[in-house]
DNA sequence: GTATTCATTCTACTATAGTAGAATATCTAT
DNA sequence: ATAGATATTCTACTATAGTAGAATGAATAC
C-alpha cells in the first residue's frame, strides 16, 4: 500500500467514519468539514481511485474503501517510528506512557492490556 | 517550535547522534549517509538557523541542536495521534502492543512501566 | 426535444519542500 | 602578498502535494 498524502487521507477519513457514500455526499461533508471546493474533493477522490484506496461503484459514483483504517495507521505509525524512534517501537510506547496525561480509565485498559501480552509475541 | 521538514531533521539527527559538530563535518556525514552534496547540508543548516532549531558558533560554525530529540518525538508523536487516532494516545499505545512482535525483554520492560503508572497521571 | 440544473472530468495553477550549481569569502602555504 | 584550496552563501531550479476553474456530460423539468 502507498503512502497516504494528508488530502487522500481526508477522503478515505469520510469513508472510515460514514461507510460508503456517493461523492456528491462527500464533496458536502468536506465543503463544510475543511472547506473544500467540490472539484477538489472530486480530484482527491479520482486519485486515490488511481492509488487504488478507493473504489468507485455505480449507481451514483458510490466510493468504498479499500484499505481500512487500521491499514493506514500502522503504516503512518510504522513511519513515525522509523522516522523518529530508529525503528524501536517499544521506546514510542515508553515516551507516550511517561509524557501524556492519560486518564485512569486509559491507565487500567493499558495495564489490562499489556499484562495480556505474552511474553512470545503478539495477543 | 515548528515542525521540523524530513530534510532538517536529517541535520538534527546528526546533531542529536553526534553533539555539537562543525559544518564541514555535517557535510561529509551527510554526503555519506544520505548521499547530499555539501550545499545542500549548508542550505539546510542555514534553514534550521533560520528556524530557531540549531545555533551556530566560532569558530569553524560549530552547531549546536536547540531542540532535543524528545521535544521532537513528542511533537511529531502528537501529531501522528491527532492524525490517526483522533487525539487518543492510548489507541495508539493499544495499536501497538496488538500488533508489533515485541521481543520478550520490550514486553517485560513494558509490563513494568505500565504498572508503575499512578492511576492519576504521568509517572 | 430543449433548457436548466447538477454531477463529473480535464487541465493546470500554486505553494512548499528538496536539492544543488555558481559565486564568493576565507584560510593556508609559500 | 599571492595562489591554490577549501568553506560558506546566494540564488534558483525541480519535484511533489494541494487546490480549483472551466469544460463536459448526464439527469430532470417543461
Amino acid at each position: 500500500m502507498q503512502k497516504l498524502f494528508d488530502s487522500e487521507l481526508k477522503i478515505m477519513d469520510v469513508l472510515w467514519k460514514n461507510g460508503d457514500t456517493t461523492a456528491k455526499r462527500m464533496a458536502e461533508i468536506l465543503k463544510e468539514q475543511v472547506g473544500w471546493s467540490k472539484t477538489t474533493t472530486y480530484t482527491l477522490i479520482s486519485r486515490c481511485i488511481h492509488k487504488g484506496t478507493v473504489e468507485r461503484m455505480e449507481p451514483n459514483f458510490l466510493c468504498h474503501p479499500l484499505v481500512s483504517i487500521g491499514q493506514a495507521r500502522e503504516l503512518e505509525t510504522t513511519e513515525l517510528i522509523n522516522k523518529m524512534y530508529d525503528g524501536a517501537a517499544d521506546q514510542l510506547v515508553a515516551s507516550i506512557l511517561g509524557r501524556k496525561n492519560l486518564s485512569p480509565e486509559e491507565i487500567e485498559k493499558l495495564k489490562q492490556l499489556v499484562n495480556s501480552l505474552e511474553s512470545g509475541g503478539r495477543l
